[in-house]
This record gives structure tokens, C-alpha cells and sequence, in this order.
DNA sequence: TAGATTGTTAATCGATTAACAATC
DNA sequence: TAGATTGTTAATCGATTAACAATC
């Protein structure tokens, strides 16, 4: 349901600028803040809080802490998630270093390569060889994985993590994977996002009457 | 209109997806083709090549080279796009050596950062400090630029990115950023990704029966 | 010609928004 | 109480899909 996912990077946004309202010392919000702070309308605010049965009082609006609370039991984020990122290049090992992860309760146990050259188990996150793939996601009862390999491997690649166990995937590969249709995949693909850039500022240059607004 | 932005998207996975039937042989596609490649329909790709005034022939279909270079004219990709990227920390730095962009004709014209450290001319891609934003963008004439800097700073660099005349933007920081109405942005926000990524994978483990479709 | 595929119109589907009764 | 805000229903809006006439 696209719907759902839709609704679920709302809330995501939601939870983020309820972390800066509360930093200004909001103690409780209105749909309405939180609307003006994420670019929605407050009743589409309303309405995916009651999609996901989150209530606030008919005249005092929504407890921060409460509803922050909410949102990350609903987005899983009231433990922490560990994740491994197959493709130590460019894309993977700086995701390996994004501190922005950790700071929302996600780790990054391990990435994982092929070429040996890349193999260092005792830089602070651990690069494995793809032999090891198995074992580790099994010891370490790990769910989520990223595929940031090159276009031509990220298939087998995909096979190997889902044989090993993992269960949703970030795919930067730029390419349509295939999959058993219980396992979620996400798909970023970061030429097509500044192809995008591009295409809509050539157009508004060329007829500045074509507004746009990003996603 | 997002209409016209999922469509652009759409015709960038079409292009892709032409490279690879070219690759196998294909002088001329149906709109089914691509609508399996893509995984859409095959009236979402008459539909799209309509709104775009791109035309086929009745019972012949596409032919495919002439659709490759109509769909690299319309996005743009005609000439080689010079783009800046400031921030050159984890994702900065990936994207500025990420072979991908070159391939697709976008060049990193060069990389922006305030600390001095990062500095260095001589590299591939040269780092530049910020004060030679403006001279730089206005002598090489680049219009399009990436935010890879934390949160904090980046509307200030929007805002120096707007003044020296970038009038479309991939933004990284997770933050809605403020910019005149002819500028066109674009976020890619990678936590919120991993985190849908977490969200739909616990939904499927807890009801199987919740399919989901990844972007 | 008969068959197949486009281009486009009309129908459907789903998401967003507006409006308002409930109520604190 | 009067005023304000929620929660939800109904209305609107827009995107996708189905269907089919045109035609190669």
C-alpha cells in the first residue's frame, strides 16, 4: 500500500521536527504546528496520527514527549536496529561513517565486500568478507541489510542476503531487484534524484511559471 | 506539479531500462516492454510518452534509439551537466567520486568546504574553500549544486548557494530548507529511508498479509 | 485484409483536504 | 460558558488504469 508508506515517511518527519519543537520548549503541540513544521496540512496531520490510532485531548493538542514516544515504538525505534551494508566503495563505507545512523538508533555492525583488500576486522565497524555474510547475520540476529554494489552484482548480492536471513533491504543499486515477495526493498537511486534536480531546473528557467515543490 | 515529478522519474527508469534492451538486441520496443522492465503499466507509459509528446507508430511501436535520444534531450542529459557539491564530508565525498554521475553525463565540477583541512586543488575533483563559491559558479556558469553538510548549516549554505547564482539543489540534511520559489529542491534523506526500511520490514515479520512495494 | 499496437478518452481508484460535530 | 482543537466523515482532487477507436 502505497498509502502506508506515504503516511510512514510523515510520521518520520513528524518525529523529527517534534525533536526541535521540543528543544524550543514546546511541551505540547497542535496539528497545526507540526503541520507548518513538516509542509502538510493539519488535517492530513490529524489524519495519519488516526490511521495509526495516536490520540491527542479535543482542546490541549498532543503531549511532545508522549507522541514522541509514540512515534518511535511506532518506527521501530524503541530499540536499536542493527544493520550490515554489502559494498564497501564509496557509497557503502561513507554510510559505514554516517554519524547521522547512530544518532537515531541505528548501527552499523558490519559491511561486507568481496575484494580482499577492502577486509579490516578491527576498523571501528568491522569490513567482512562475503564468505562470513551467513554466519554473522545468523549470530547476530540481524533483519536489515543495504546493497551498495555496482549495478551488474547487486542481484546475486540481494540472493545471498536474503538466503542469509535478511529480511529488508536499502538498494542504491540502480536497478530493479527481484525478491520473495515477503521481503521489503527500498530503492534510492542518486542519479535519478540529481537527474530530477536538473530536469525540473532547466524547466523552470526555461518558463518560470512552473512551480515545483520537492520531495 | 507532482504529477510531472513522478513522470520525470518514470521516464529516467524508462532510459535505463532502454540502455538495457538496446544491450540485447531491441531495435524497437512495444509499451509493454518497457511496462514489464519498469514495472508499470503499458497505458502508464503511452500515458507518459503523451504527456511529453513522444510518439511511436501505430503497430510498430518505439524505435529505440530514436526514444533514448528524445527521453536524453528531454532530461537534459543532451549536453554534460556541471554540478558543485559542498560538504565534502562521508557523503560528500562518495558522491564526488561516485562513477555513476560521470557515466550519466553529470560531471562534479568541483567540491566546496569551510574547513581547511578538506582543501586541496589538486585532487581529481579539486575541494575548494567557500569564498571561492561564487567566483566559481559564476565563471564556470553551473546552475546545479548538492548539500551534503549537517543540518545545522544548511540553510546558510542554501543561502550562499542561491546567492551565487545555483538555482537547483540536492539536499542530504535532513531539514526542510527555505529558498525563493524559482529555486528547485530535492531531498534525499537517508535515515528516513533506512528507517522505512525498519518500519515496513517489522510490519511484514508481525502480518505477513501486509505487502508492501519498495520505491 | 486481419491483427496488433498506439494515443486518448472515460472510468476508477486512492490520497488529500475541507468541514464540522464532539468535547475539553 | 465560550472558544478552540481534535477526530472523522464527506467532498475534492489528481493520478492510474481500462477500454477502444484510429491506423499502420
Amino acid at each position: 500500500m502505497i498509502t502506508t508508506k506515504n503516511a510512514i515517511i510523515r510520521l518520520s518527519r513528524y518525529k523529527s521536527a517534534l525533536a526541535r519543537l521540543r528543544n524550543l520548549g514546546f511541551v505540547k503541540v497542535f496539528s497545526d504546528n507540526l503541520a507548518d513544521a513538516v509542509g502538510v496540512t493539519a488535517a492530513q496531520v490529524r489524519k495519519d496520527f488516526s490511521m495509526f490510532a495516536i490520540t491527542g485531548h479535543r482542546r490541549g493538542g498532543y503531549q511532545t514527549d508522549a507522541l514522541i514516544e509514540k512515534l518511535n515504538s511506532l518506527l521501530g525505534k524503541d530499540s536499536l536496529q542493527k544493520v550490515i551494508v554489502v559494498g564497501c566503495g564509496n557509497i557503502g563505507s561513507a554510510l559505514m561513517k554516517y554519524k547521522s545512523f547512530e544518532q537515531e538508533g541505528i548501527k552499523i555492525a558490519a559491511g561486507f565486500d568481496t575484494s580482499g583488500s577492502f577486509v579490516k576486522k578491527s576498523s571501528e565497524v568491522p569490513i567482512l568478507s562475503m564468505d562470513e555474510l551467513q554466519s554473522f547475520v545468523s549470530k547476530h540476529k540481524i533483519h536489515i541489510g543495504v546493497i551498495a554494489v555496482p549495478e551488474a552484482v547487486a542481484q546475486a548480492v540481494l540472493d545471498q542476503m536474503v538466503a542469509a536471513g535478511i529480511k529488508g533491504v536499502l538498494n542504491f543499486a540502480p536497478i530493479r531487484l527481484r525478491a520473495p515477495e515477503n521481503i521489503v526493498i527500498n530503492n534510492v537511486n542518486l542519479v535519478l534524484e540529481l537527474e530530477s534536480v536538473i530536469y525540473f531546473t532547466r524547466a523552470v528557467e526555461k518558463n518560470p511559471q512552473a512551480l515545483v515543490e520537492g520531495g
